[in-house]
DNA sequence: GCGGTAATACTCGGATAAGTCTTGTCCGAGTCCTTATGG
DNA sequence: CCATAAGGACTCGGACAAGACTTATCCGAGTATTACCGC
């Protein structure tokens, strides 16, 4: 069971677009630079994020991705069920129904205890993610920083990100 | 993300196993005829429980396999890790330390707060798994199905599973 | 009849191939900005 | 000098390959059974 690396690449790019000021975008290869990235691949998650719903595209020059909602309203299972799917990770095979003491069709309306308790910690799983907010994230990020990073994240951002409808 | 087909298969593996008499074994030939799934891929996860220590395998005729200890002393998570490994689904690849403004790698020895949030809820996941026992599973199986199942099942045994040390 | 022994059949165990999903990449569609042009 | 329109450059979006892991399989190592032989 392992989770995609996109998953990953997707949360640090919404955490950086969430210290964005206000309408500035950051295009994917922006993103991908900053994190040291494929730029396709990482265009690719974005891509998850924009159909999802979780950020916002601008296209054309000057174009780019920004949060969709405040970052505290965006939590780390939004994220985790947009680049990940929705599908669940336990696949029921229904092996209860196979073999020679095979269980009718019709008995096996509701999951069996195997597939209900895997279906239940998958639930637990996501939950804990949905406590966590982009916010929070960036908040333990930048609680772990001192001055000096800051100031030059800032410097980055107004090198790299753009404006629509202004020129930079 | 998805776990192994082999994990369901093993947990109903191990299911079977609990409804057996004391010091019987079951092969497993006999163990994927009875899910009707490929021999050869079960015997390989049977391989993972016993490598664990959660199933004892007898060699030689009239071998196979036997719970390692009572069904209320073995729970799904334990099935888990066994076939799907102990390392943690979420791989954090640091990329917190890449790119113009990474940081340094002092300042990493604790966990970024994405990472540290997939780790968190990767553990409420096993913690819900580690809550359910084979018994449990055999019980509520067993709540579900009706008195002729139950005898299907004991004629079956009686049929296919072996008692070391005396003639069948 | 009984004990020992060798052959045998059956089991697990690890090493070895296909299939599928993740990972990574590319090029086309669409949009905005820039710039040249005419009034 | 200003409005307009065409051109260009930059962006996202989906379609297209390589790699890794899951899935599936095979054959060799080992052991209890079993039959046989000698006593």
């Amino acid at each position: 069971m392992k989770v995609n690396k996109g998953v990953e690449w997707a949360a640090h790019a919404c955490a950086l677009l969430a210290v964005l000021p206000e309408g500035w975008t950051l295009s994917a290869e922006a993103l991908a630079a900053y994190h040291d990235v494929p730029p396709a691949y990482m265009a690719k998650q974005m891509q998850a994020l924009s159909s999802a719903g979780l950020v916002v595209s601008v296209r054309g020059a000057a174009g780019g991705y920004r949060l969709a909602r405040p970052a505290r309203d965006i939590s780390l299972k939004d994220v985790f069920l947009a680049v990940e799917g929705a599908a669940p990770s336990f696949r029921c095979t229904e092996v209860r129904q196979n073999g020679p003491c095979g269980a009718a069709k019709a008995q096996c309306r509701k999951p069996c205890g195997i597939a209900a308790s895997f279906y239940a910690a998958e639930t637990a799983f996501r939950d804990s993610l949905a406590g966590v907010t982009i916010m929070d994230v960036v908040a333990s990020a930048s609680a772990a920083s001192d001055l000096g990073k800051a100031a030059k994240i800032a410097t980055w951002i107004q090198s790299n990100a753009s404006r629509p409808g202004t020129e930079r």
